[in-house]
DNA sequence: TAAAACATACTGACCGGTCGGTTTGACACA
DNA sequence: TGTGTCAAACCGACCGGTCAGTATGTTTTA
């Protein structure tokens, strides 16, 4: 019935305890001790399922990037007006984000990293490409189809990239400052505003 | 004639030399000896300083924080209307930030450690609202003298903190992907056009 | 000459990773 | 149903090495 292998739950809880950990104190500061601890787990199963702490960090990131990639599919479909699937896109982000303060402090783990490891870095970046050029051509689409003025759209990805990041950043700092989900819609209206089209 | 101590000389050589290492490699993975090696300095030396590693990194938020006040202060007062007082400060931004990735990448260090450090945090979370303040005000003598839209100003004080932190996390994560200077002008411009009163 | 400013050797805790051994469960065979 | 087998899964003591911090002595400066 269960298809799912003892193996495999041993490893998704360590993965679990591991993302914590790192979340809470970041990669260097969290033992492999303390993610086995945590787990209820053994270093011996720690090291059967990963070959060392680095490996489990990338199956950390992957996992989450496959993640991301998939709620992304998800909208990429739409038969709206470019400005109003990129609000509802804002909108669906909310949900998403708004979870948890240790998913988000995973996210920025996972750049930080990047910056300082060329595995984490190759891993990260082709994504973060795809989702530019994601945001790009839904732009150009909105240039074409007239709801947009004729701006960059790898400029305008950039922005909307740049907007998201940096309110999940914001939040993070100060968690109860604001309600960090309705600000994405409509700081995103905000940009939106400056790209529609003047009638004319 | 030089009115700076020997002390005071050691000190900023020990500070120099972590904030790089810091940058580069995060604050748990650069060990004191290496910050000594680094700055050409003994550990004695280093904790006739420093009471701790802590509280060095926290002297290197302060300075940095400082720093980044008297910037601000700088382009505080103006005459100009307020939209090209921000294109100008956006302006200013661009070569304070093109620097150096290592710049950035300790900016970005000191913020996740607010997450996670109770010191850090109350240290970075204060100068934050500062920040905020200056620019829900600034936006609001723009609503004032009409050369903006009524909008909530504190909400478009958080975009555009949004707007520059996260054109600087996409610069860590591809330095060469973009102008990124550049970018936070033109995006500014673009956040600009949404807040922007239409003339009527 | 006293205090400030350093240098060097050292300590104890901790950490990633290893290793020899043990448990568990699925399957074969009787 | 009982029993032997084997590999996957797991355990936890242990090792080499690193790290923040200290103890103590030496030089420099005013």
């Amino acid at each position: 019935m269960n298809e799912r292998s003892k193996g495999e739950v041993t490893a998704e809880k360590i993965m679990r305890a591991a993302q914590e950990g790192f979340a809470q104190n970041g990669y260097a500061a969290t033992g492999v001790a303390e993610i086995c601890a945590s787990a209820g787990v053994s270093k011996g199963a720690f090291y059967y399922h990963f070959e060392s702490k680095q490996s489990l960090f990338m199956a950390l990131v992957e996992a989450w990037l496959g993640e991301l990639e998939g709620s992304l599919a998800q909208v990429a479909e739409g038969v709206q007006p470019v400005p109003e699937r990129l609000l509802a896109m804002s909108r669906l982000m909310t949900g998403l984000f708004s979870s948890d303060v240790v998913q988000i402090s995973i996210f920025f783990e996972f750049w930080m990293q990047a910056g300082r490891d060329a595995a984490v870095h190759a891993a990260v970046i082709a994504p973060y490409y795809h989702f530019q050029r994601f945001f790009a051509e839904l732009l150009q689409r909105g240039i074409d189809e007239g709801s947009l003025s004729a701006i960059d759209p790898v400029l305008g990805a950039q922005g909307i990239i740049s907007l998201a990041s940096g309110l999940l950043l914001q939040r993070l700092l100060d968690p109860e400052g604001a309600d960090w989900g309705r600000l994405l819609e409509s700081s995103m209206q905000l940009l939106l505003e400056g790209l529609r089209k003047v009638e004319s």
